[in-house]
DNA sequence: TTAACCTGTATTAGTAATTATTACAGGTAT
DNA sequence: ATACCTGTAATAATTACTAATACAGGTTAA
């Protein structure tokens, strides 16, 4: 997983959370620095796992659940297919020839299961809610304008 | 990073540690399962950081740290070159048209930092000797014989 | 009711990250 | 002096990720 997915996920959320008038894909694909398409896909398995509502046809995508009570590691698993965080990869062919080849697998991955839940359990203390909190924060720090352009964004 | 790395030069640094004769690169190499040429590129990183050592011209790399002294966090970090882990990739092109992609990076960067510390903590708490025994039980579990083919490794 | 825009999805192409391959200049040992 | 080794560079191949394109419907508003 070495991918930008979790990263544009919170940031479409934000968009779906706080923009004043609906955004289609496309305009939050603009947002996001992304292909639309991408985000359709993306914004498809945050629908699927129940985060967010849409319907074909119409713009205006809305989230399904308060922003408080979403954590990241809902986000995370929704938008990357996975329950756990994954930090590292696994080399993937140790030789059954040699006999640290043969068991360096559980090994491996008994370390890794601990780094993983670690940063799982950090994804799960934080929430959307957080996420929106410090972007408004640093909007204020900027003294950056929290509508413009329209306000729609 | 998205690599193995890490995972390999956890494997290496337990060939390293426990092989009976010294292993060239390219015996290390097959028990990794990957190219010769890569490996001595990954002992170089391990060299320099002063984690084993190593001739030209001469098989026999060596710990240069007791394993019980060396955490994964310096293995990571030699294998890596990063000083903290690096869970996530934050998305490159967030427009600088919308508000939220304006202020969206320091919010994501927060949260990362967050995570990648609560995984960087997990790997300090770990040493090589940690892995060495995990690998020992794992034989020992399976009835395999830790000696085999001449007992080299 | 038709024009404009939308979602959802599939397919293919492009790019970037990772590893393999090859090569070779020396060092070391038997 | 032969065989094997490390260290390193350059290039190729592969894989993972994203962009681009296309299109079948759904929806809205003039």
């Amino acid at each position: 997983m070495n991918d930008t997915r979790f990263s544009s996920a919170v940031h479409l959320l934000i968009l779906v959370s706080e923009a004043e008038s609906p955004m289609s894909s496309t305009q939050m694909a603009e947002s996001i620095g992304a292909n639309p398409s991408w985000v359709r896909k993306l914004a498809t398995s945050l629908r699927e796992a129940g985060i967010i509502t849409s319907r074909p046809g119409r713009a205006g995508f809305k989230l399904a659940v308060p922003a408080g009570e979403l954590t990241l590691l809902d986000v995370y698993r929704a938008a990357c297919g996975q329950q756990t965080v994954r930090v590292f990869e696994a080399h993937r062919n140790p030789s059954d020839a040699c006999i640290v080849g043969r068991h360096i697998r559980p090994v491996v991955e008994a370390l890794f299961a601990d780094v993983d839940e670690a940063a799982t359990r950090a994804l799960r203390e934080k929430t959307l809610a957080d996420c929106i909190r410090l972007l408004r924060e640093d909007v204020d720090r900027t003294g950056d304008k929290y509508a413009r352009e329209g306000g729609a964004r």
